[in-house]
DNA sequence: GTCTATAAAACGATAGAC
DNA sequence: GTCTATCGTTTTATAGAC
């Protein structure tokens, strides 16, 4: 079997705009910078996306939000251990956020922000890529026995966690927010598993 | 004495940049809506702001800085409760982020994002304004006798779950992310607090 | 599908009159 | 300190040849 290392223009188009799009902003990005790093013409990108830079934006916070899905995937497997995932998960934001220059943090926050008062179609866009790393978070908490309102609440947490320590980290171009916010939201799901373990066993010998 | 309700042209530009660059971000908003919305020239800008855009940029970054660490004080008074203040903090920033249509949020961060390694200026002016807020929560939860080092993780921790809360809450256009952050936030405080009573009376009775 | 040329508008910034 | 006119770019978007 072989693997295609061949990119698609749209790939190409697609992925340049994730990269400009997470490191300098949405507003602040130009098609034809977008263009120039993909090396496509002009023409290209209205054949591929026709709604122009909106329906790209949507197209960039779907692709980013698949990734990410599935990098949490890799980090919280199923039967695994819901604390070393979250403390891994953190480290591992940690590293990338400061081999990266503080440039590549989250995928979707910048142009969240951006335009979460201004393009409804990117908002949802947002919304449902958010959504979707919280559905993972739940699904895996409530696995380890945690009751299904608390494991939301817990993947929310663990979320506000790591975007609020990327906002800070890329600032102050320091990796200890991350650090610090790893160590809270693995204790905070230490805490939720811990009760959940011993309200099993209760129930068990009683 | 009377106060003053004449706005100087300055101000009025300081604001209105402040308004729309929180709503809609540094790169969209252009100087002409700026100057539109503040009824001033387009010379007075450069007249004020001789740096052009960045240095407003960086003012609107300082300005927006002190109003937040002002309201943070409100919130957390020194001999306070540090438990109630971070569950009144997270409840008034609920209500406030749902009033104004998940616009107004925070005045720093969507701006930080966007500039975090494109401005050096603007990255530092963030990174300064965020400090002053860890700074002020620091000091109010090291006189409710944490320990200094954890009293500082405790600020970066609110500090994150009050940024990713507002991240997400702008996304979905929903209060109840930062009532959950709120609840996490003001539980880590309780636990923080609560074991420093307790190494205090264990001392005192020792 | 690919590419170029260009339109039409908005951008930040400046010059200079008042 | 206020205001206007305008410069030179850059922006998104489109038209049309290949």
């Amino acid at each position: 079997m072989t693997v295609s290392v061949t990119t698609s223009t749209r790939e190409r188009i697609l992925l340049a705009a994730s990269e400009l799009f997470r490191r300098q902003g949405y507003a602040a990005t130009g098609l034809k910078a977008i263009l120039a790093a993909s090396d496509a013409p002009y023409g290209s990108l209205y054949h591929f996306f026709p709604g122009g830079k909106e329906e790209l934006g949507v197209a960039v916070l779907d692709a980013g939000g698949a990734v990410y899905r599935e990098l949490v995937e890799q980090f919280f497997v199923p039967g695994g251990d819901v604390v070393r995932a979250t403390r891994d998960f953190f480290e591992g934001a940690a590293v990338m956020i400061e081999d990266t220059g503080y440039a590549d943090a989250c995928p979707i926050a910048t142009i969240a922000l951006e335009t979460a008062s201004t393009s409804e179609p990117m908002r949802r866009a947002s919304a449902i890529a958010f959504e979707s790393w919280l559905d993972v978070l739940t699904d895996r908490f409530a696995e380890a026995r945690i009751p299904r309102r608390r494991a939301r609440e817990l993947a929310v947490e663990l979320f506000c966690a790591i975007e609020g320590a990327f906002l800070l980290s890329r600032a102050t171009r320091s990796p200890e927010p991350v650090r610090i916010a790893g160590r809270a939201a693995s204790d905070s799901v230490r805490q939720a598993r811990d009760r959940a373990l011993a309200r099993g066993s209760t129930k068990r010998t009683s």
